[in-house]
DNA sequence: AACAGCGTCAACCGCCGAGAA
DNA sequence: ATTCTCGGCGGTTGACGCTGT
């Protein structure tokens, strides 16, 4: 047995992060404001995996897959290692990625997602096969090139998506404030947003920001993201929790 | 309209290794 | 040398939204 998780501790809280708790969270990380009431381990996975301003969002692109299934086959499910090759993604999105679509797609092509090679054995036929018994073949089939197509065509209005939100990524948060303060709430709080919307979620909801440029904060942010000194502040947090 | 099944993804779990005590 | 603590990272879960019946 492993060690208790970090988030047992009395008073630590869990599940999902509410915008009030992103806001300390980054007016923490900028160092003039306290830490929300969760553990280092949990706000680090929250700083990487969505707070960034450098992450991408959106869908993966065909050339994108194409490279992390090339990744795969020389380094296995070692996702931080492939995260790396792909700047602005996570691991976590990457994995997600590959268990949730890619191993999807391998296998509706007859590939093996372990070795990438024409599945021979019997899964993926066997599986066409039982489909086309239950469910009068064609129809299925017919069905399920539909589906791919239809998410094909998405992959294709993500990337232009994905070009929109690297473009807006250049924009000075100075600049942006101003035009975003119409972001509501709810796109805030959403893992994907709207052109309507405009780009990076936080973007107008952290005014201490304001007159920063993006790689300022991406600078601050990578100085402190060993988070060496985040646990032994987590007593410092109490105290000005206590002083609130 | 209601329900079931499925897909997605944020967040947590827990093992492992490194480094400090 | 041993024990303890913590961060890294892959695996897993569960909530939520979407789609089909």
């Amino acid at each position: 047995m492993g060690r208790q998780p970090c988030c047992d501790k009395v008073g630590v809280k869990r599940g999902p992060w509410t915008i009030e708790e992103d806001h300390k969270l980054m007016s923490f990380i900028i160092n003039n404001g306290s830490k929300p009431c969760r553990c280092g381990k949990s706000c680090r996975l929250r700083c990487i995996n969505y707070l960034r301003p450098d992450l991408k969002r959106g869908g993966f692109t065909e050339m994108e897959e194409n490279q992390i299934i090339q990744l795969h086959s020389l380094l296995g499910k070692r996702w931080f290692k492939i995260a790396t090759h792909f700047p602005g993604r996570t691991d976590n999105e990457i994995k997600n990625h590959w268990n949730t679509r890619i191993k999807k797609r391998l296998k509706l092509l007859g590939l093996d997602p372990l070795t990438k090679k024409q599945n021979t054995s019997k899964g993926y036929e066997e599986n066409v096969e039982i489909k086309s018994l239950h469910n009068n073949g064609t129809k299925e089939m017919k069905k399920t090139k539909e589906k791919i197509e239809e998410k094909e065509n998405k992959v294709t209005w993500d990337a232009e998506f994905h070009n929109y939100e690297i473009q807006s990524s250049k924009v000075d948060f100075g600049s942006c404030i101003s035009q975003e303060n119409n972001t509501s709430v709810s796109s805030y709080c959403s893992s994907s947003f709207s052109i309507d919307d405009s780009s990076y979620p936080y973007v107008g909801q952290f005014p201490y920001l304001e007159g920063n440029s993006l790689q300022q904060w991406v600078d601050s942010m990578d100085s402190i993201l060993s988070w060496d000194s985040l646990n032994p502040l987590e007593e410092d947090f109490h105290l000005l929790e206590n002083k609130e």
